[in-house]
DNA sequence: CCGTAGCGAGAACGACCGTTCTCGCGCAAC
DNA sequence: GTTGCGCGAGAACGGTCGTTCTCGCTACGG
């Protein structure tokens, strides 16, 4: 096993168990045991768990936001590609290992704490906010409405999580539809 | 110093440290300096942190609900007490020491982990919803609103901490003024 | 074939945490 | 005045955590 496995086992199970659990509820050996990767050669590629948590939300954050666009770019181009966010959004939130917005609630856990962190957070969020501001610009829209827009899919993550249904998904397109209608 | 002072200068310091730092960063020792409670007492009034954490969410539940409802109800009825709520949040968010929703929060670090935290969570998010559909129903608004309203306020609670800025609640207060406008 | 560099398994370490225990003191009841 | 109970201060305990170290083993270069 090379660096660069080592590294894909580290992330897929440090990620899927700081997903699942919380981050300080999770030991390194538990990251150990689920990755099959020893402790040194653990601590050789993620010379901190810090440095662990932050290596996941980053690739959390690149494959999270290539699924949406994947699902958006699939839809016909316009105001069709804006609603397609949030029938993503649906399907998230029906995975069964559905847990919430993972940037949400790291910076719950530790943004206090680790700036790393907040700042990888807040880049997250900046990257969905300008990424809804393209579509809505592409289908016409008008630029006040997007930021109530980010504040409906935001809305719907921590709802869904917190309920335990996906149907904010469906709630927060409802919303997102009026308002692009209203303007 | 009699049982009903110690619980309430315990409340009252853990509340903050919890809220500030999150709550597996803060320790009993650190809970026991701030409040000035010895900590022998301190397991006579709460036997253990979990029961600790479970009673600051009530109490802060209490209090967070009681604030925005004594705000809401100084404006004249209707559908200016339904935007009453956004400019509340405006308020809230503009407190130095705002960090976000203490129940979003503690749904992430500690939701997967304690189902008494997750209870005391989705109950309070609940109250919020019921008290919304409330005003909505009061001012004549259609309850299909209901929902996305509270999506953008939840919303705008995770966008402000974040982001660090009030300005979400301004956005929120937008969409929702066109929501209702649109009905 | 020998030396050595790197590896995995797991023990070890130091710090901290939640919780309980010890001990000395003040005070209230008889 | 004595006795005993409740208190605060802080030590102690058992466990866990992040991190490092030890120690055989393996595999490869000369």
């Amino acid at each position: 096993m090379d660096h660069a496995e080592a590294e894909a086992r580290l992330l897929d199970a440090a990620e899927e168990l700081f997903y699942a659990r919380g981050v300080q509820a999770v030991g390194m050996d538990q990251v150990r045991e689920a990755s099959g990767v020893s402790l040194k050669r653990l601590y050789q590629v993620f010379p901190s768990k810090s440095e662990l948590v932050r290596a996941c939300l980053d690739r959390r954050d690149g494959r999270w936001r290539a699924r949406l666009a994947a699902h958006v770019e699939a839809c016909p181009a316009g105001r069709e590609r804006v609603l397609a966010v949030y029938d993503w959004l649906y399907e998230w939130f029906t995975e069964p290992d559905f847990r919430g917005c993972a940037f949400i609630n790291a910076y719950g856990e530790l943004g206090a704490v680790d700036p790393a962190v907040a700042d990888a957070v807040r880049a997250h969020k900046r990257a969905f906010h300008d990424y809804l501001a393209g579509l809505v610009a592409a289908a016409g829209g008008p630029e006040h409405v997007v930021a109530p827009l980010v504040l409906l899919a935001e809305g719907a993550m921590t709802a869904a999580a917190i309920s335990g249904s996906p149907e904010p998904a469906r709630q927060a397109r409802l919303g997102a539809d009026q308002l692009l209608a209203a303007s």
